[in-house]
DNA sequence: ATCCCGAGGG
DNA sequence: CCCTCTGGAT
């Protein structure tokens, strides 16, 4: 897709999505990774049921650590993956109290050293916390990544580069949650609403659907 | 490549 | 029923 055309799917987008923001709910920097981890492979709506009770019992590393493994478990249950969640949310809690005085660090590597925490949640953070032109492919992105044909690529960080390349630099710091809400919302994985798209005339997708 | 793994939607 | 949801570690 050349440049011009990116340039107007993202004007679009910007029409579209006045205010991009997560949709997560979180009250500080440690919230926000904490519930970035919760995240995979399940509905913000679902971390956010759990996150409520969570925060309110335990809001910060401290806390965290000092309500267990077990604890955390069972406030996490109905979270997709929810053991292995349980086990790097206690053990990243104990490692942000003791290395990092209980602070998120702004740092790619030493976040990504955290346990639960890979490159796709080091980009959550680094852009949602820190303000850093970063793009995180997760599921959405991904898809409608190579859908539209604004950045196709074979895995997450092919598409993650070629989107590094290719987005406009006014429109990068709020790339990320832009793409996220578009798909989530509009260019679905199922039953994409075609119809309704901003991006309907820039859009490669040769089965565009009516609804 | 495989495992983890609950809940909601179609 | 099958698919999807802001993945990461082995």
């Amino acid at each position: 897709m050349d440049p011009k055309t990116i340039a107007t799917c993202f004007a679009a987008l910007r029409a579209a999505i006045p205010e991009p923001r997560t949709e997560l709910h979180y009250a500080s920097p440690f919230q926000l990774l904490v519930a970035v981890v919760l995240s995979a492979q399940s509905t913000d709506k679902a971390v956010n049921l759990c996150t409520a009770r969570l925060f309110a019992a335990a809001p910060d590393a401290q806390g965290l650590w000092d309500l267990g493994e077990e604890n955390i478990r069972e406030h996490i249950r109905h979270l997709g993956l929810f053991n292995t969640k349980a086990r790097n949310v206690h053990a990243l809690a104990g490692i942000i109290l003791h290395q990092y005085q209980g602070e998120v660090p702004r740092d790619r590597q030493a976040l990504e050293s955290l346990p639960g925490v890979g490159r796709k949640t080091a980009n959550v953070v680094l852009n949602t916390v820190f303000a850093e032109p970063t793009i995180a492919v997760d599921t959405h992105i991904f898809r409608v990544a190579n859908r539209t044909g604004i950045a196709p690529g074979k895995t997450p960080r092919a598409v993650e580069d070629r989107l590094m390349q290719v987005v406009p630099r006014e429109f990068l710091l709020d790339a990320h949650h832009r793409l996220i809400l578009h798909g989530r919302y509009t260019c679905t994985a199922r039953k994409p609403r075609c119809n309704v798209c901003a991006l309907h005339d820039c859009c490669i997708w040769p089965n565009k659907q009516l609804g």
